[in-house]
DNA sequence: CCGTATCCTTCGGGATACTG
DNA sequence: CAGTATCCCGAAGGATACGG
């Protein structure tokens, strides 16, 4: 099971729990979505991530992606050439969260029916 | 493996995410820590939760063990007697979700070591 | 013992405009 | 195409004090 709060560094922050952690490295709004994307497409380009993901700004998936690339699970290829193109990928480290985001995914599933049922009157969409 | 980002609601809340709407039920600083304890605990007291996690404030675990409750993963039992007692445990959804923390557990872990080796600089404690 | 009530700070996220 | 640069807002988290 591994103990979720032993003290871990990272950087110059000090973390008291794994599980916090890998919640600063994938946790987010917008984080899970984007390595599905990379998980299931491959490789992609900016603008393609992009399309792939309504309602993000730019700014928030330069943002997010940066940071995704820096903490090691994704990887940033820019090709110098005009106009720019710059391809994202998962790296081996990144594909080793894709189960992690997986189960979350599958409880989140689950907990919507659980919610559903033990809910009955909130059946409008 | 599920579609991580299906429509779902949840109250009067929208979520577009599965995974979304799991990190808003286990997520942030205090949850996942509170429901290890409660996981591998079993029931405890409000006081036995509090002196089990250094540095939460009173308030913040109030806080977190009320919408963990009304999210139907924690159950709270209140004894009418003076002094109060309230304890806590979690419910069967509250079970499910241990799995999940634990996965999580597990990869920041993985990824703690994997920091050290690839930043071998930053060994300071 | 188990909370509430206030007040305050920080940070994630976003709208908009501009650039090589 | 793939970004920066600003400015802004609301929510999360926290310190402190008080209450049944």
């Amino acid at each position: 099971m591994g103990a979720p709060c032993s003290l871990k560094f990272c950087g110059d922050k000090k973390y008291y729990c794994s599980v916090e952690l890998t919640l600063q490295v994938i946790g987010g709004k917008w984080k899970p979505i984007i390595m599905h994307r990379l998980g299931s497409e491959g490789t992609l380009r900016f603008s393609e991530v992009k399309r792939s993901i309504p309602n993000i700004t730019q700014k928030m998936l330069t943002q997010q992606l940066r940071e995704l690339e820096s903490d090691g699970v994704v990887l940033r290829e820019v090709y110098p050439q005009v106009p720019p193109k710059v391809e994202y990928s998962l790296t081996d480290l990144g594909r080793s969260v894709m189960p992690v985001i997986a189960s979350l995914s599958e409880w989140g599933t689950r907990y919507a029916q659980w919610y559903a049922e033990s809910q009955p009157d909130a059946e409008a969409v």
